[in-house]
DNA sequence: CTGAAAGCGCTAACAT
DNA sequence: ATGTTAGCGCTTTCAG
């Protein structure tokens, strides 16, 4: 069994003086003297107290805790993100529950339900790729604990929300592909019932309209937003003898898919098929040739979501104002879309 | 401010039984009748209940929490590991405190002591690669709270650890590249100080001794982990125009580094420079040409770290046995050190 | 099978 | 500047 810990009360006796002022020392309160606090202080460190948060957060209610919920962890994406988010709680003073739907709505239900049961001071969460029942935000709200959708949002009015311009940086992307001379550019567009896969889209259609070049339909495919998907995708139009110049995907790992497959059958990327990607990952540039990609400022979205958290964790009176914030992205030409050879 | 939320007494008060009744037919206890069961459960649900973990765990003791320490998270291997160990603990009824010292040894401090507050009831970690002072470990013992410590292990008597077969992995890898008729190979070999830097170093030179193979100091480089690293140790040989054929590198981020460098100075993997690396991630396949590894077995290192843990959890009795595990690891050969050209 | 009493370790509010 | 009282919401005895 876990050892008995020492508590305020075991440095009080040993002082003489109340666990009241043994807690008002340690928490640094302007009530106690300095000498005081000193004698508290080193006494606590040479008898190796440890604060039971437990304790501590029933009795003040306030945990400086905050709960976060991604679809996953091992994807470059997230993983960055997490360690943003890591990096602010850290310099905040705030402790991070990071729980993992893996896609799983239900999963992400009962994690939300999990935090609200440990009393976090605030929520952020990017959705899981099947979240179709909003009605625990429902509950989330009329508890109200302050949640910060990021990336991967629900289609909710009022709430507080960081997201990357999807549906700009395709059309960044898409406008430069034609501006190089592309035409036959196809897009494999991940799930449209998920935000990021219609903005993405979206702003796909933006540039081909804008530039009166026909949107193909038998090149727009819809799948997932791993490699399986790019690969199999790409695969289908390759049997198909269907191939585009072009190929947008919504997220790089679907476009770790089609190098796969181009390399199978024997394709040069980017001479026979050239290809672009929207969202950042390291490895695309040990990728040979480069990946190309529109980026996603990680970093960016993780402070803005936490600054908005903390926002509204502090200020309560806020409460019915919600703040919407879009972080701008980037083209960042590497290896592929960088010249058309058809 | 947050709101109130359901009691247990609210429940109570409302079905006009005690408390008492309601937290034990809650948790399923047999001392409560079906009947009484349902009635509280339907009551609770139709209330929107949410028990509070703050006050459930101070009485009980018990959190059903586990605490992980690692270096970082945006890692292919730690990434993985995560992953695994959230699986395991979901499929078990237990939340995950996760904390990442970002490889800064004070902060690891910090967060253990942190993870003590919140009484986890176990510790998962692995070391970041400065942790030199190990005296944190005794108050974690004296705690009385079991610690795994999982591939970054410190060199201490007395603890369970599951670690990856290091130099017998490496022995592998080296053993293969002699046997295709390598003999001028560099081992880019991290911090000597960690003990997967040194175990692979180890089975590196087990190797090269086993074949009589002479090593060369000036191909033997330490430094980190990282891609930098890897590009820097790699250009250095370059500059000085002293490249072997083969780099054997400690990490696969080293590998990366190394892909750049070569790519810059148009030098060709695998004719030019070939390389092999420890550890495995899914990215390697995507580059040209696939890089061929050591395997690390994340969701084995994962499952039996977690595994371990539970039995100390729950077998105090076994306090003094300490169960120590190696994993295995595999040589998976993909486009680099297939064959020697000469 | 049910409940009354006590207390987990801490902090907030109110004295002194 | 320090202490007293009360209670956070729950579970654990132990009595009925």
């Amino acid at each position: 069994m876990t050892k008995k810990s020492i508590r305020l009360s075991d440095i009080a006796e040993k002082l003489n003086v109340s666990t009241v002022t043994v807690s008002k020392a340690l928490r640094d309160h302007p009530d106690i003297s300095y000498k005081t606090k000193k004698l508290v202080n080193s006494a606590a460190a040479e008898m190796g107290y440890t604060p039971n948060f437990m304790a501590r957060n029933l009795s003040s209610r306030k945990t400086n805790t905050i709960g976060v919920v991604v679809p996953k962890i091992a994807h470059f994406f997230f993983g960055s993100i997490i360690e943003s988010i890591y990096d602010v709680a850290f310099q905040n003073n705030y402790e991070i529950i990071l729980t993992v739907s893996q896609e799983n709505a239900a999963r992400e239900r009962q994690h939300i339900q999990t935090l609200l049961s440990m009393k976090v001071d605030g929520i952020i969460i990017s959705l899981s790729q099947e979240t179709k029942d909003y009605s625990i935000f429902d509950i989330v709200k009329a508890r109200g604990v302050p949640i910060v959708f990021m990336d991967r949002i629900p289609q909710m009015e009022n709430i507080d929300k960081v997201y990357v311009d999807d549906r700009g940086g395709s059309f960044k992307a898409i406008e430069h592909a034609i501006k190089l001379g592309y035409k036959k550019i196809a897009h494999f567009a991940g799930y449209p019932e998920v935000n990021i896969g219609q903005q993405r889209y979206l702003g796909f259609e933006d540039a081909m309209n804008k530039y009166n070049i026909p949107i193909n339909p038998e090149w727009i495919i819809h799948g997932g937003f791993g490699e399986t998907y790019g690969y199999e995708a790409f695969m289908k139009l390759y049997r198909d003898n269907n191939l585009p110049d072009l190929i947008f995907t919504v997220t790089y790992p679907v476009a770790l898919g089609i190098y796969k497959a181009a390399s199978e059958v024997n394709l040069q990327i980017p001479n026979d098929i050239d290809i672009i990607c929207f969202g950042d990952a390291k490895i695309q540039k040990y990728l040979s040739p480069p990946l190309s990609c529109v980026t996603q400022p990680t970093n960016l979205i993780a402070e803005k979501s936490m600054e908005i958290l903390f926002q509204k964790i502090n200020n309560h009176d806020e409460k019915d104002t919600f703040i919407e914030t879009e972080i701008p992205t980037e083209l960042l030409l590497r290896g592929t879309c960088i010249s058309c050879s058809k």
